[in-house]
RNA sequence: GCCCCUGUAGCUCAAUGGCUAGAGCGUCUGACUUCGGAUCAGAAGGUUGGGGGUUCGAAUCCCUCCAGGGGUGCCA
């Protein structure tokens, strides 16, 4: 990666910097001030603007649009490349015009930099930070709502990782406990022909399981016991986290580990924890069971750590399971995606952590908001719910990808399956993996016709003039800065939306501009062929990270 | 009751406190003898849930009320 001193300052540096000279010049001392620059929301109001006159203004003991007019006649006056000109707009804005060539510079960087370094940047400094997402109790398949939080960890991760942090992405696999007792007698009574008693998991799927086990405790040096809620939970657990595995395969998410609870537990994390809590005098025995006195970390109750029958809670587990990340593996951060339903935890969860002795902020916990399907509930115990892989079988998992992470993971979703089916051809994703197969289609039509590309060097950039040429360099030139937003904000969907708006520029200057062709200029035919590539470039580190596929042809 | 999330065009959603609140879908009207029509151009559509406050400026921040969802287990 390029060091920060051979990257060229962007525009909106050069801006700022032009701004802090003139205010200098004018004997006006705002060098312990923000200074803000931004794009503008229309062009008529210029490229860029700065609303530092107004900010500033009453500090400076002057009228903000006084000292606008005063600025924008300095800056002028001094100029700055690329500097058309400046106006000044309503209250004290100062908008600044800018001439066709800084995008063409852009363009230049885009191509220089490339698909590897181009939007990157150095934010994380790389801080090793631990992602933790999905971790669905191995219970039954992942459902449409674990699915749509997996592509947000996951594309989190790639982002996270592509602006510089050193990142775990991690699957606590919950496979001890009552859950997984229950999922043993669920089994169990499948095999014995009985009713599912209430509270066991009813799904298909345990019936499919139940058929499998008895196969394999009839084999000869069988372990498996048909006696043992326990022996049977735990095999029927290793062969859902199977299942698990592969749907989220299907999605291109790998985890770096996957860390089990039991292990937690078996190897006496939970009991030293409770130990280390206990010397804090924050734990006491109450009604048979252990309770962590949360009250006086500023919880509203207290809460049980382990129960009167010697089970763990879950609190209590992943208490321990927190301290592991912190003080064993020494994380200098941990980022928890769960669920909504989690949401009862997480005040006792980050009291914990503080009581062990780790600083707070270095825990982010992101909720999603539920994601349900018209006229369904995703209960596993009920088996009434629609799988990841139903609904992947249906509409791909690229449409799938670019669906779950077109929006704010606040936003609560529910799903209509019939539209999502019916609209599949409809769906915004094809909209922009078209561009891209449009693009792989011109470089067909070139190499057919053999024409050669010219080296980048060699090619005249400032021929693109075409307003339809020069806003799709914008929406590229965008990217880093939406990228750089999407990591520190921890929130993707941004991406999802830039790319929209790449590959909708795209599709009006394939309309437009035609990039090859008798009534093309040779030398407007390179310079294109390189925005082309641009776009290309742009396309692939979006859809990259968003984990949607790049067709070349549909 | 208390805690969290959400309320913006018919629908799904945008908008680091900025100038005239924007896209897509849907609706209506148009567009290729060049590189892929899964495309493009245009139109219509708004009291940003209500009411106060802070600010030069509020969809955004504060207070309050209303509506929807989630949580408030010795379930996870």
């Amino acid at each position: 990666m390029e060091t920060s001193a051979q990257i060229p300052l962007s525009q909106s540096d050069l801006i700022e910097k032009s701004i802090r000279r003139c205010l200098e010049a004018l004997g006006l001392d705002l060098s312990d001030q923000p200074i803000h620059v931004e794009r503008t929301a229309r062009l008529e109001l210029g490229d860029f603007f700065t609303n530092c006159a107004m900010v500033n203004a009453k500090n400076l003991g002057q009228q903000p649009r006084q000292l606008a007019l005063r600025l924008a006649q300095q800056i002028e006056k001094e100029s700055f490349p690329n500097l058309a000109r400046v106006e000044v707009a309503g209250p004290g804005f100062i908008n600044f015009f800018l001439e066709p060539s800084w995008l063409h510079q852009s363009l230049r960087r885009v191509i220089e930099q490339g698909e590897g370094t181009y939007a990157r940047a150095d934010i994380g400094g790389g801080e090793r930070v631990q992602i933790e997402f999905v971790s669905a109790n191995p219970t039954g398949p992942l459902h449409v709502g674990n699915g749509w939080l997996c592509s947000f960890g996951d594309t989190l991760s790639r982002l996270l990782d592509w602006c510089g942090w050193n990142v775990t992405k991690e699957y606590y696999v919950n496979d001890t406990g009552n859950q997984i007792r229950t999922l043993g007698m669920s089994l169990l009574a499948h095999c014995e022909g009985r009713a599912v008693p209430e509270g066991g998991y009813k799904g298909q799927y345990v019936a499919e399981l139940a058929k499998k086990y008895l196969d394999e405790s009839k084999s000869a040096n069988s372990s498996l016991d048909l006696s043992d809620e326990l022996v049977a939970g735990k095999w029927a657990g290793e062969k859902i986290l199977a299942n698990i595995r592969g749907s989220l395969s299907r999605l291109g998410i790998e985890f770096d580990v996957w860390f089990s609870q039991a292990e937690i537990e078996e190897g006496g994390a939970t009991a030293q924890t409770i130990e280390y809590l206990s010397v804090k005098d924050l734990v006491y025995e109450k009604d048979g069971a252990i309770w962590l006195n949360s009250i006086s970390l500023g919880d509203t109750r207290d809460r049980v750590l382990v129960k009167s029958n010697g089970d763990v809670t879950y609190l209590g587990g992943d208490i321990a399971y927190h301290r592991n990340k912190f003080l064993v593996r020494n994380f200098d951060r941990v980022i928890d995606i769960f669920g909504a339903d989690h949401h009862g935890q997480v005040a006792s969860l980050r009291c914990a952590i503080q009581a062990l002795g780790v600083d707070p902020s270095r825990l982010e916990i992101y909720l999603g908001q539920m994601v349900s399907l018209a006229d369904k509930k995703m209960s596993k115990r009920d088996g009434n719910f629609v799988s990841l892989d139903e609904l992947l079988d249906d509409i791909g998992e690229d449409a799938f990808r670019f669906l779950s992470l077109a929006k704010s993971i606040n936003e609560s979703t529910t799903l209509d399956l019939d539209l999502v089916r019916s609209k599949s051809m409809d769906n915004p994703v094809y909209y922009v993996q078209y561009a891209h197969a449009r693009i792989a289609s011109i470089e067909r039509v070139r190499q057919e016709r053999g024409i050669d590309r010219s080296e980048i060097e060699t090619v005249d950039l400032s021929c693109l003039v075409h307003p339809r040429e020069l806003d799709l360099i914008r929406s590229i030139e965008e990217l880093p800065e939406v990228i750089a937003d999407c990591a520190r904000l921890r929130e993707p969907f941004k991406i999802t939306n830039q790319s929209r708006k790449i590959a909708d520029r795209f599709h009006s200057f394939y309309h437009d501009c035609h990039v090859i062709g008798e009534s093309v200029p040779p030398e407007l035919t390179q310079a294109r062929l390189w925005l082309v590539e641009a776009c290309r470039i742009a396309l692939a580190i979006s859809l990259g990270l968003l984990g949607v596929s790049l067709p070349d042809s549909m």
